[in-house]
DNA sequence: ACAATTTAGTTATTGACTATAACTATTATC
DNA sequence: GATAATAGTTATAGTCAATAACTAAATTGT
């Protein structure tokens, strides 16, 4: 009789050889994030929210007044590509777009305060799906991890 | 008269506030690998080859005779997205496809020596890529990182 | 002060990538 | 030997990021 469950194997296929991709750090930050963000996704459809609209209501929520080329700019993203987004999250009475009067170009965008709350809600549901993930992690790798990678990104700029 | 530079400010905008996204794994996973992605890809495009092919070529290299689904499955891939990939580096000359003789559904991958030459050339400048951008983490760090990351990665499994 | 340039926001479009479904050929299962 | 499962393929649809072109408003240079 066969042992039924666990002869090692079955986590993960059964080992294949790789001599450089799992030296690159690129490879290993895009795996890693990989099983993260679906997580994120899944518990923030919750709430009709994307990643991206979550980022944006988050960084508006912290910073009232701000408007779209900043946004886009802390986001690392295009602006055009912001436009339906704040137009969505406007629509949904989450935040408010004002004219700024001493530039009529600007928009003001702020957080109403449904939207403060969707967004400290759902903070809270993306930070508990990940800490279902990182829960082997202990407070001290998990602080090491966050801090080499802000400076990993902080490395380029 | 005001200083002239540096007066803070200019490295990444106005300091935008952020109580939330930067204490989220997802979020830094994200950024970091945002910075290191573009880079790999330039390095390996002047060998014309995309992240992804290249990935596939080194698995290849690595192992000899593996079959589609087990690559895709490696490279966590549909194997249908796969087909495309496979086709160009067969049609380079990078790798050759060959029915297995005992299940004939199955082709069995393996990189010509053009093909292998090419892996290491091009792994070498994504690796020297990668080290610009890292410089300043010191290896005791960098081992630090990979390890954490390779641990977010099983834990799911 | 006014012409030329730059900036903010917008729209439309494109290319790249991912996921899904449907299909054929072959093998495995009952 | 019929049925189910697997490997590879094709086609397609959805998502996303990047680009160009545009309008309105502000800034700069002379």
């Amino acid at each position: 009789m066969p042992q039924t469950d666990d002869l090692s194997e079955d986590r993960g296929g059964p080992t294949v050889e790789d001599t450089v991709l799992g030296d690159l750090i690129g490879y290993r930050l895009k795996r890693a994030y990989m099983q993260i963000q679906p997580q994120a996704q899944r518990v923030l459809a919750e709430d009709d929210l994307r990643v991206v609209s979550f980022s944006c209501l988050s960084i508006i929520t912290d910073n009232t007044g701000i408007v779209q080329s900043e946004l886009a700019d802390a986001l690392q993203m295009e602006r055009s590509n912001l436009v339906v987004i704040i137009d969505e999250l406007e629509q949904r009475g989450l935040i408010t777009r004002k004219k700024v009067p001493t530039d009529r170009r600007r928009y003001a965008l702020t957080a109403t305060l449904r939207g403060r709350r969707l967004r400290d809600r759902a903070a809270e549901k993306v930070r508990s799906a990940e800490d279902e993930i990182i829960g082997r992690l202990d407070e001290r790798d998990r602080a090491h991890l966050m801090a080499v990678l802000q400076r990993l990104e902080d490395n380029t700029r």
